[in-house]
DNA sequence: TAGTGGTCTAGACCACGTC
DNA sequence: ACGTGGTCTAGACCACTAC
């Protein structure tokens, strides 16, 4: 027995055999892996101790576990997120919806959106629009599901005295989304600035998101501005990180 | 007690109430939570739920624990990795080293280096170069440091036959790096793609980055292509993602 | 030496999903 | 009904840090 001293095996140590296995390839993608109890008993530990190896795979978000169920090895097949090409003049100029150009075949979709014509702007955000603190703006928040499952939160925010008023505070802005109406109004942006972070997520945005533990999010804060250089748009996106490859293109 | 049924306060709760906390200011970036011990006697509850509290604090990245110390509010402080305006092409032609314009007064440097100058490329490198399976690439292992601690893991892999005999196979490419080398082969690098993707670390991962629990990693894949769109290197980074903000700008 | 976090055991009960 | 994972208690010992 491990009553006193050392124990023979330790919690990392059955996290480490089974990370291996799963590298080896022994268990593949939606594979069943060996359970609490099956843990117990073929190393001889504590439920705690076999809990904690999992939780580890599980925090490592190499594994899923489903209650009642078992512990299952993840998958990782992402969309690809453009984030350059699909913002050349194109894509809404011709009415294209930006989004529709993404995934490839799968169906990436905005499950709700709610738009709010006045607020105050929170002090980080009136700082990046170069607002005065507690000015008002308009916000319009997305969420975006693919296959059915969340992928993506998005809150756009635009100065109120642009945006009030015209199409970009109802829910349907009309084709070419925002940016065209912002090229209505002689303030077509022109230059962008995509700024990422990665963490782990907030308990709110798990939830938003049903992001499986062990899912980091990215956030991209993509900042637009007109030919004058004056932000026009905030979109503050919180990405599943499980669910997208983020890419660029540029030439030198 | 709770020795029956549902208990009086549980982790979840604890945990909810130390983050509403930090999110209200009065614990700041730096200052010390309540420990173990402390939750056990404010709560009332056992050890295991007091850890497991704040180990979903330090799972979600917001507080760092010192053992024989104390727990303690994360800040974060990254620098920022402009992945396009570095990238134009008067840094390697003037002999810039790419990596100086970055830190903004920090000291960021190459920790060590290591170059093998042939080896057979795994399967989805040689994927990505558009080489034949098991073809050799010469391979150059950086790790870059700010301030004393590891932020940036980066291998670069090129194909055999563009990099053997040149400088490339060198610690120290020469001014300009490795670009401006590939510049004098007649094979300078023009057009660049980085996807990026973000997870937990792998254990190499966070032990090589020295990463606090609940960090995750970002990686990125930069394809850099010749005038004629063959690829030259592939540049794979994983960078510790409460390190840095990954920023892009770019026109429409 | 005292206090802190880190790990493990042993046993109990709960909640969910399948059969 | 049964097996699965999820949570908690109670107590022990270890390892690191500061004083």
């Amino acid at each position: 027995m491990s009553r006193d001293g050392v124990p023979e095996v330790t919690a990392a140590e059955i996290a480490a055999g089974l990370r291996a296995a799963i590298a080896r390839g022994d268990y593949a993608p939606g594979d069943r892996l060996p359970g609490e109890n099956a843990l117990m008993d073929s190393h001889g530990v504590a439920r705690m101790t076999a809990r904690k190896a999992l939780a580890q795979l599980q925090a490592e978000g190499l594994t899923v576990t489903r209650r009642g169920v078992g512990v299952f090895v993840r998958g990782f097949t992402p969309v690809i997120r453009n984030g350059i090409a699909r913002l050349a003049s194109r894509p809404w100029e011709a009415g294209t919806p930006i989004w529709e150009r993404e995934a490839r075949g799968r169906a990436l979709d905005v499950d709700s959106i709610t738009v709010d014509a006045g607020t105050g702007a929170p002090d980080d955000i009136a700082r990046i629009l170069a607002l005065a603190p507690g000015a008002k703006v308009c916000r319009r928040d997305r969420r975006y599901v693919l296959d059915g499952k969340p992928v993506m939160l998005a809150t756009s925010y635009l100065p109120a005295e642009l945006a009030c008023g015209s199409p970009i505070t109802e829910p349907d802005p009309g084709p070419g989304g925002i940016y065209a109406r912002l090229a209505d109004l002689g303030r077509a942006p022109v230059h962008f600035r995509e700024d990422l972070t990665a963490r782990m997520p907030t308990p709110e945005q798990a939830g938003a998101l049903q992001l499986e533990p062990g899912t980091p999010v990215v956030t991209i804060d993509r900042i637009a501005a007109d030919a004058n250089g004056h932000p026009v748009e905030l979109n503050r996106m919180t990405l599943d990180a499980a669910a997208y490859v983020i890419r660029y293109d540029f030439d030198a």
